[in-house]
DNA sequence: AATGAATGAGCCTTCATTCAT
DNA sequence: TATGAATGAAGGCTCATTCAT
């Protein structure tokens, strides 16, 4: 980064970060250009390169600010949700290409890029560590508010695999736009209950 | 394409295509230029579009190669195959970037572009159904030997939850490559039962 | 187009439309690279794509350049010139491969790229039914001059055939570099006098 | 040339330049292809390269044979033909493209390669030279069978005003193909009988 | 004599990045 | 700080020509 660190500065690059995710969200890293990203920016191509060293660190920057928005809608689960109508919506606005707390586009766009740019794929394991830190944190929470036995290793397995399956259908969402909602309600209704019921304290002694 | 169908004709279509695919695993669709498929495939690039009329028309035909295989691997599934251990083979697989019958790079590489080519957005929804019901054949199978009553929607909606799963891990192969298979034993080991023990036919009339 | 109008803007279309005439004119519209134009221009490649489309946008524009020009040239016809010499310099010059208002190689080139690309076709199609009007309009004055009376379709026909006549010396200037001026200047007083004389109004009732 | 001259290459040649004629007429020099034009010759590509040294090669000997068969047109031309009729139909011809002793847009196209290529500008010239005596010689029949005193230098204007006339509306017949032909009927009215009627031997001492 | 697969130089065009203003 | 004109290195693709069979 080239610029000072000022309350100016950071809204320049938040205005530029927003229209970058806008444009890769509609057209993917490559083809969107860094001149349409200037227009969305409504700056010129060059002022950007004074905030971002190169597109590729327009790139990063999104995967952070990814990580902070991913975070905040984790944190700000309800303990006791409708999950099954909740996760519908959600896969809904992936279909839709609604950038929700996390856009399934922008997210399959970062994991592929991950494979080839070191760069992203340390920053997207770091965010990805990172969430599942509070995602567990919001499962223990749960377990607690069953009064279930919280067991840590336990907690990790289910954390993982509900997030994989919730990644697994942001992958559906892209591939088949016109997969019906009540379809995916039906395959969380065969997953959840294991997931998200944790067993009475037995009397082990 | 632009070529008799011989034999000859076949193999270098094929040469091409895996050459190819070993370009877009390594470095992405956009990043992988002609010259270097070219170089891989040892021969010179003008040779490629006497078979192929476009880099474009390459992925279709590796989405459509992609097809083959991965049905080919549904369809060789055993009835009873040590789940625990044949998935985590498959994830450790992925995350080393072998190139199984779904190389998880490419998987994603892929549904990528399907978000911005219409084409490989049909072709992909084409295939997913496919498999599906591949997937789901094996499904029911699993369910007759169980002696367990077969209802289609539960079925789908089994095959849907458990796709969902194996696609995800797909995601978290390449973003984690350090995350250690154990843990996705784990995971598994809290899905695996509800989604494949199928309930003994109650005494309905 | 894709610039804003602005004079800079203008100054270096033409910049651009000047070296690629030149370059056209001295290896014709297909071995004219974009590099050569660009280096004659004294700017980069990528450059000229700010300020036109294709390359063939730059045919086009040159076509009706071409048209200003000639429609320039002919309404500057004085009255009543010394049509032998004249035409004799118009003959020197395109043996010369000089760029009057009509560079014979030029003019050839265009014709031929008719036969293929539509646009082009209707082009000049429109270009020289405008310039026959104006060369209609100069005829009109010289038969007013000698107090003829003037018939419309008289008119037309002898436009056309000094038109056909000029063009066709055009070609001769191109496919035999050496004939010589005077024998151009001995066709032309075979055909000048019928053309250009008209008779007096008769006493027609 | 590489092939011994048998009756069989020679027939070869033929097969070739008349493919060859066909695409140039339709696409002009630089679009047909060898491929398109083995195509239409019924061969392999690389046979055309037995009994031509190159795609030059075949322009080249295009043109030698258009000399052949423009030299016959004339050499055919009856001594007093309906000439408004005649012409009429030619031009006819040209705009539809059709293949008569010369092809309008042919005729462009060698025209504008002789601009760059020397060779062909050789050849054209010397055709042409050719063209020219033959045509002097049926002019000279014209005026003898008119009784007419026959001016050397007087013919040689008329031949190069009329065929200047002609070349004219070849150009005209491609750069206009809805010029209707009613009206170059018209305009050779204007021009034929002052160069096609010679006046009767003065008696000039 | 004949094939058509193979070559590879070169073309038009794009776009991340720089720089004069 | 801001502009947007300018750069130049690739990239996908074509096609005349060659060569093994």
């Amino acid at each position: 980064m080239s610029a000072p660190q000022t309350a100016r500065t950071e809204a320049q690059r938040e205005r530029i970060l927003a229209a970058a995710q806008r444009c890769f969200i509609r057209h993917g890293f490559h083809a969107a250009g860094m001149a349409g990203i200037a227009e969305a920016a409504g700056m010129s191509p060059g002022l950007i390169y004074r905030y971002f060293d190169s597109k590729n660190a327009i790139i990063l920057a999104i995967i952070e600010r990814q990580l902070l928005e991913r975070r905040a809608g984790i944190d700000s689960l309800p303990a006791q949700p409708d999950w099954e109508q909740r996760i519908r919506e959600l896969f809904l606005g992936w279909q839709r290409g609604e950038d929700t707390w996390m856009n399934a586009a922008l997210f399959l766009e970062t994991s592929a890029q991950a494979t080839r740019d070191p760069a992203v794929a340390s920053a997207l394991a770091a965010a990805d560590a990172d969430i599942r830190e509070h995602f567990l944190a919001w499962m223990r929470a749960q377990a607690q508010a069953q009064a279930a036995s919280v067991d840590e290793a336990d907690l990790r397995a289910r954390a993982l695999a509900l997030q994989s399956f919730i990644e697994g259908l942001a992958i559906r969402a892209v591939r088949e736009p016109l997969l019906e909602d009540v379809r995916v309600a039906a395959a969380m209704r065969q997953l959840l209950p294991s997931l998200l019921h944790f067993p009475a304290p037995t009397s082990k002694p």
